[in-house]
DNA sequence: CACCAATTTGTTATGTTATAACATCTTAAT
DNA sequence: ATTAAGATGTTATAACATAACAAATTGGTG
């Protein structure tokens, strides 16, 4: 019997990631057009710069390079409205996630549904996996009902090593 | 046969918050003395006053509190390094924990060991409620294992309604 | 006790993250 | 072309947090 191999959530540091982006930005589109809300050029912007960082994002980071490209194109800069009501609508359709614990944003690999998504954050190299597992969030969902309390959403992240860095030995925090 | 009582993570607002505060504290400083760190007259104090809120506290808020206190003893204010070095103690030694989603901070109810906590936040009145549930904590860690990742610290939180407030048809966010 | 080294706290300044409030522009529907 | 809703620009400020160095306190030692 052949072992199902496991798809890793991290995204290797080297790949397409052209070609990534580019997805991520027809699945936007297609969402948005399907939901009948405006992906328009300055949200699309903002997402594929959230999808240009190689890791999760921080809005003045994003500040930064809209404000660059802005210049250069003989434009204004930009101020932080501009990009945390971006981040807003995008994090209110599903397409992006805000790492509370990083104050950082990051491209959802799996747009669609409202899901919250689970992150494993590597302390040594800053990579970022998304989980999107059914058996978390109904546990804790159980967990909380037994209680009586009434899960809207969950916030899920755990700090700790990624395989590659835990592999030659690192640290969290290095 | 009885029914056992479900004991709710949620603290009622009016209870005698005093006792329990005292307990808090006598449990601290049981810990601080076993651990041989100094539980210093700054550091109980902060600790005190972050209990003392009935919820999570903010490091803003703290520092006003103390600020106050220290004018009406014709002491110096204080500044911020003072109360974030305090509370990194807390959180260093277990007696605090900080809600990530709040930026906030509320006294640990269970300490001694380095557990993280996993944490349900009413969405109406504030309140949060801190559960410690070893499967949710085993589940994350499990799922994490099977993608290679080695977990360091969890980051649990869940935004709802209490019972209360799910009682009386509130909305996440009024 | 007097000294020292380590730790803690005070203090000033600044860095980082985020939003309020209002003006202007764009879009889509009529 | 008009208009109302939605989106973006702009200015100012609020909220959260840390760096760097000075001064005071503490606990151990001769």
């Amino acid at each position: 019997m052949t072992q199902d191999a496991v798809v890793s959530p991290f995204r290797p540091m080297r790949h397409e990631h052209d070609v990534c982006i580019d997805d991520a930005l027809d699945a936007a589109d297609a969402l948005c057009a399907k939901s009948g809300v405006r992906l328009t050029a300055l949200r699309r912007r903002v997402l594929e710069l959230v999808w240009g960082g190689h890791g999760p994002m921080r809005a003045y980071d994003i500040l930064d390079l809209l404000r660059d490209e802005r210049m250069r194109h003989q434009k204004r800069g930009a101020a932080p409205p501009t990009v945390y009501r971006a981040l807003d609508f995008l994090l209110a359709n599903g397409l992006i996630h805000r790492i509370e614990s990083l104050n950082a944003y990051i491209g959802c690999g799996a747009p669609s549904d409202g899901h919250a998504g689970q992150f494993l954050i590597c302390g040594d190299c800053g990579s970022v996996g998304e989980l999107d597992d059914p058996d978390i969030t109904r546990l804790i969902a159980a967990k909380a009902e037994a209680m009586g309390f009434a899960v809207a959403h969950q916030t899920i992240e755990a700090m700790g090593l990624c395989p590659e860095c835990a592999r030659h030995g690192a640290q969290v925090g290095d």
